[in-house]
DNA sequence: TTGCTAGTGGGGAAAAGTGGGGATATCGTA
DNA sequence: TACGATATCCCCACTTTTCCCCACTAGCAA
C-alpha cells in the first residue's frame, strides 16, 4: 500500500531518489509509465506485467484499441533503482508531465501505485480534492 | 472500541504519545490521515487497509473521483509507534488540522477510531454537541 | 518511601537525500 | 579503422534529517 507524499529535487541528470519508504517494493526494477491526468506512474514489477497481460487479453477480446495497446507499450520504461535508490525519468515522461531538470517534483503514494507531478498541478488536485472531504470544517 | 478524551502535548519534534489505553490496538503500526472537520483521523492498520481497497474498488467502478483517491493516499501516513509509545505527526497533517509544535492537542476516542484535534476547535464542536445531546432540560 | 507506569525532553548514531567525478560505452566523423 | 565528442552508468562524499535510545519527572499504588 503506497501514502503519504514527498517533495523530491529532479537532479541535472534527471535522476529523482524515491522515498525510501516506498523502496523495498520497487527494488531491484520497476516500470515508469505515463499516467492519467499528466502524472508518472510508478508501478511494481508485479503490477505492470499485471496492466501488460490484461492489455494484451483485451485487444485480443476486442476490447482494447490496438493502438492504445501500442501507445502504453511504448511510453513505458523500465528502470533499475541505483545504489542510492534513485530512478532515472526518461525525456519523454518528463515532458508528459511537465517535470523539468533541476526543480522539484511531487512524489505521491496512491494504494496501489506511486505517481510523479508537477506541484503545482498537484497542488491544485489536492486542494480541490481536499475541501471536498473536510467538509464544512470552516 | 475507542472511547474517551486525553489532553497530550505537541513535542518540538512533532511527537505525541498516544493514551496508553489505546496503544495494544495501533502497535506496532498504525496510519494517520485527514479526518472530517479538519481533525487527524488515527486508524488500526486493518482499518484503514480496509478503506483503501475499499477506494481502489469504488474509483476502478467509477463510484469514486480519481482525485478523491489520490487525495486520500497523498495525505495518509503509516506511522511506527516508537519504544516510549509515541508517534510522529506529519507537517501536512498538522497544518490540516491546525495542530502547533510545542502546544496541546486533544486525543479523542470516537469508537472505530482516534481521533486528533486543535483543543479549541474540540472544544467548540464538542459544546454545542453536548447541548444538543442534553436538550432543554433547562 | 519505594516501585511502577505514563508522559516528556533531548543527544548521538544511522539513514536519507543530493551533488558530482570518473570510468565505460556509444555514436559520428574523418 | 582511429579518434574525438557525447552520453550513461556507477561510485564516492557531503549535508541534513530522522529515529532510536537514554534520562528525567509526575502521579499513583503498595
Amino acid at each position: 500500500m503506497f501514502v503519504g507524499v514527498h517533495e523530491r529535487q529532479l537532479d541535472p541528470k534527471g535522476r529523482m531518489a524515491l522515498p525510501a519508504s516506498f523502496r523495498p517494493r520497487l527494488e531491484p526494477r520497476c516500470y515508469l509509465s505515463i499516467g492519467r491526468d499528466k502524472c508518472v506512474d510508478v508501478l511494481t514489477a508485479e503490477a505492470f506485467e499485471e496492466v501488460a497481460r490484461d492489455a494484451v487479453e483485451k485487444v485480443r477480446r476486442g476490447e482494447m484499441d490496438r493502438n492504445q495497446q501500442r501507445a502504453i507499450a511504448s511510453n513505458t520504461f523500465e528502470v533499475v533503482v541505483d545504489a542510492q535508490g534513485r530512478i532515472n525519468i526518461d525525456d519523454k515522461l518528463r515532458q508528459y508531465a511537465g517535470l523539468t531538470l533541476n526543480s522539484k517534483v511531487v512524489v505521491s503514494g496512491s494504494f496501489d501505485r506511486v505517481e510523479i507531478w508537477d506541484p503545482t498541478r498537484h497542488e491544485r488536485i489536492n486542494d480541490q480534492a481536499l475541501q471536498e472531504i473536510a467538509g464544512s470544517g470552516e
